[in-house]
DNA sequence: AACTTATATTCCAATATAAGAATATGTGGA
DNA sequence: TCCACATATTCTTATATTGGAATATAAGTT
């Protein structure tokens, strides 16, 4: 139940949801998603740490960057079924195809000083 | 997007996921509700109307009561899958199964006076 | 070790949510 | 019309959520 209701919880807010949608494209790093999404750093960090608490996503360390992937779903069958319909849903809403479009300009080597 | 954030929030809460477990079973009116649930009328009112708004439950006025459904789905396809993986999601979840076990007692000529 | 950079955490303010008490609304019956 | 009842709404309070500024942490570089 309480799974459950986090799983619900994780996908109740816009934010949260375009990470989901933008980490179905490729791997992220904080710096990307922030840029992605317009937000402060502190914000994606901890919009990401409620995804990834309700295991809708994945977080590897890889030297100094944290990157982010959508989980495979075995958290829970909610975590799998959610990640599953996502794969569609959503994909002609022009809030996310503005973001999805601008996601080859997205690359850390851009955003960050490597 | 509104409307799938709608669901997901709609979701978000024990109660309202335990009133859309009680009308797998059967249409309830709101006093039914409030005995299976245990809290305050108005609480029971105004997660129904949450769940009316995302297209979760229907509500149809008969008489004196307010009888409330769950929805065909045909609201959007977040609510047709929702109610659909519902139907058997948390079936065993001690949680619910503990009020499934008394709603056969929780009749409206046991708690109305009708 | 000192410095830089990416990310996480803490703290605070603004807003949203949930609950119940009190009240309003609407329907049926006397 | 007046009353009783089921439900909805309003109001208030307590709590949760969101966001950003400031700060802490961790890893790589020199």
């Amino acid at each position: 139940m309480k799974k459950f209701i986090k799983v619900m919880k994780a996908l109740s807010d816009i934010n949260r949801v375009k990470i989901v949608k933008l980490l179905q494209h490729k791997m992220m790093c904080v710096c990307e998603l922030q840029t992605a999404l317009g937000v402060a750093q502190p914000t994606v960090s901890k919009h990401l740490k409620i995804l990834e608490n309700a295991g809708l996503v994945v977080s590897k360390k890889e030297g100094l960057w944290v990157n982010y992937y959508l989980s495979d779903g075995s958290a829970s069958p909610y975590v799998a079924s959610m990640l599953g319909n996502l794969r569609h849903w959503l994909d002609h809403d022009p809030e996310f195809k503005e973001i999805i479009e601008r996601l080859p300009g997205i690359r850390r080597d851009l955003i960050c000083n490597v």
